[in-house]
DNA sequence: CTGTTAGCGCCTTCAT
DNA sequence: ATGAAGGCGCTAACAG
């Protein structure tokens, strides 16, 4: 019997206190802040909430105490699976922490960047999680003069809006072209998928490769079907194609299909090598080299980051690189 | 020279009222109901809304209106690829609609369902959208007395809480058995994950088929790692194994790879299905047939039944059967 | 078309 | 340890 009444109102705090015969503050404070409250008094406004069936507004506590307990968690969109262990943490360890994720999808278009991070303000998170960096600088500016704790997230940048998680997208690049030509491999491709951090890491490639090399760019978000046709391009372009590295693990599956489709052996006749270590990754045949980014680290970081400036924490080390590691496996020609 | 200056405090409609010479209530009406408001009015109310660079506040604003323009979006959890694509397109007409998703991640957990749902109505938020059947009675009864619009989705019932997106677990089950039937299989499997929808279509499969069949249950999420290991276990039990039916595409492409490390093809010595017509299951080598569900529909459905109530139209249809269809492909001896 | 008056439900500040 | 005011920023409801 612990249930309220089918009353058409929700009861309020106000209720409450009237059934526990207490005031409303003391009611507020059996709640929120027990430490400064006699244990009967708790126990007699915990009584009255069963009784009512009172449930918090949080809306309403958080106009006054200006903390919403919301983080705003901006990812392109949720079909790209890279984001997903991240962002998948990042919600775990606010509500963890009695926080909500608020979600926006910008849909890689700029424009609709600010549009986002306008209506997100509006609703007075008290942090902001960005996946990649804010491209706008007018958005930028305006973010930064909200005072809202930001974090952006899966990239590097020395003057980040306010804190960051990630990693050097061009050294990645580099990592793979200096791979690639430690392994003698001459022709050489790229099938990309053409969103910024996907482009650096291509620009990093050719730096450490040497050389441009034929790139096939596909639209987002990245899938096993894009790297089939990906292929098939460099393929027309190269028959030669001795390797092709992936902007992501969805489109080197897409080039292990397509070429064994073509009847080309892998690591033989072409190796491949992915991005991001999906949880597919080592489980393929054969089982492919990718580049690991420990994505649920990244949600980690960054909702600590958060978390620690909502309890007015100053952050030593708001640029945080959580690196990045090349796993190579079968497809490459490794074990 | 349209931005405010580094002022610490976020302007308020106030002081758009004051740069506007208007009353308080004007430069709210001049934003959020222009209809009522003399032209000349509305251009000096967002020129003092660019001078200021005002951001409204609309937690506040909802906790007079009683509405926050939030929908509570839950989900078992982010990594399962299935519940995406609604996901995401559900958030993407809400906010079209200028309402935001408030994300929760039950974790498949029923006792993490009543905590989550009790976090989120404190929120205030004007619609839920659930993932599955809400669960517990308790919580069902709880919910219903919010009065707030409730959509349970990806499953059919003839008592929602209140409204319902979704298709018969059960019936997808039983038209992948009789299809196994049909084909003249005898030995035949099941790879699933353990949740709830799919154990049902398990249940369906074999009042179809006819008959019990050797299970190989996983734990969620469903992988394609997992699939190879069901396959594995499925083969030990049953070595003259003619037809797997597995609970998701990624599990069926465990399944697919694992007949694949075993010399073993499909579909000649070994038909694969698949569930949820993934967007690589139409590309794989060999394609792989499987059970077309229209997430996006499932998604825009939910949207619109939660509008329709925000808007205070009555849904003349509250319980939407959106169907499924099987994809014979490769996998099963389909073109 | 515009303004005045009251709060929404809760929490901060100051008293007791 | 508890209580009484006051107000967070905004919008319904009624005036004018």
């Amino acid at each position: 019997m612990h249930e309220a009444s089918r009353s058409p109102k929700p009861a309020t705090l106000h209720e409450v206190a009237r059934a526990a015969g207490v005031s409303l503050i003391t009611a507020s404070r059996a709640l929120s802040n027990p430490g400064v409250v006699s244990a009967t008094t708790i126990a007699r406004v915990q009584q009255a909430v069963e009784a009512t069936g009172y449930i918090p507004n949080l809306l309403a506590g958080g106009l006054k105490s200006k903390r919403s307990r919301m983080v705003a968690g901006i990812v392109p969109a949720l079909n790209v699976a890279q984001f997903l262990p991240s962002v998948q943490t990042l919600t775990e360890i606010l509500a963890a922490e009695g926080y909500q994720l608020l979600l926006g999808q910008t849909g890689y278009d700029r424009a609709r960047e600010e549009l986002v991070l306008n209506t997100m303000i509006s609703r007075q998170p008290d942090g902001i999680v960005f996946t990649g960096l804010v491209q706008d600088e007018a958005v930028r500016a305006r973010l930064r003069r909200t005072r809202v704790p930001v974090v952006e997230t899966w990239d590097l940048s020395d003057a980040p809006v306010d804190m960051l998680v990630g990693f050097s997208q061009e050294r990645v690049g580099c990592a793979v072209g200096e791979y690639f030509r430690a392994k003698g491999w001459q022709h050489v491709g790229i099938a990309t998928a053409g969103d910024p951090r996907a482009l650096q890491r291509k620009a990093g490639f050719e730096a450490a490769f040497g050389a441009t090399v034929p790139t096939a760019t596909v639209p987002a978000p990245s899938s096993l079907q894009r790297g089939r046709q990906a292929l098939a391009e460099l393929l027309a372009r190269e028959p030669r194609l001795q390797a092709v590295s992936c902007s992501s693990d969805q489109l080197a599956q897409g080039v292990l299909v397509e070429a064994q489709a073509r009847g080309l052996r892998v690591p033989q006749d072409l190796a491949v090598c992915g991005f991001g270590n999906a949880d597919f990754a080592a489980h393929l045949l054969p089982t492919l080299s990718t580049v690991l980014i420990d994505g649920p680290a990244i949600g980690r970081m960054a909702a600590q980051l958060v978390l620690a400036r909502c309890r007015g924490e100053t952050v030593a080390q708001p640029i945080v690189d959580i690196g990045f590691r090349i796993v190579e496996r079968q497809s490459t020609g490794g074990g």
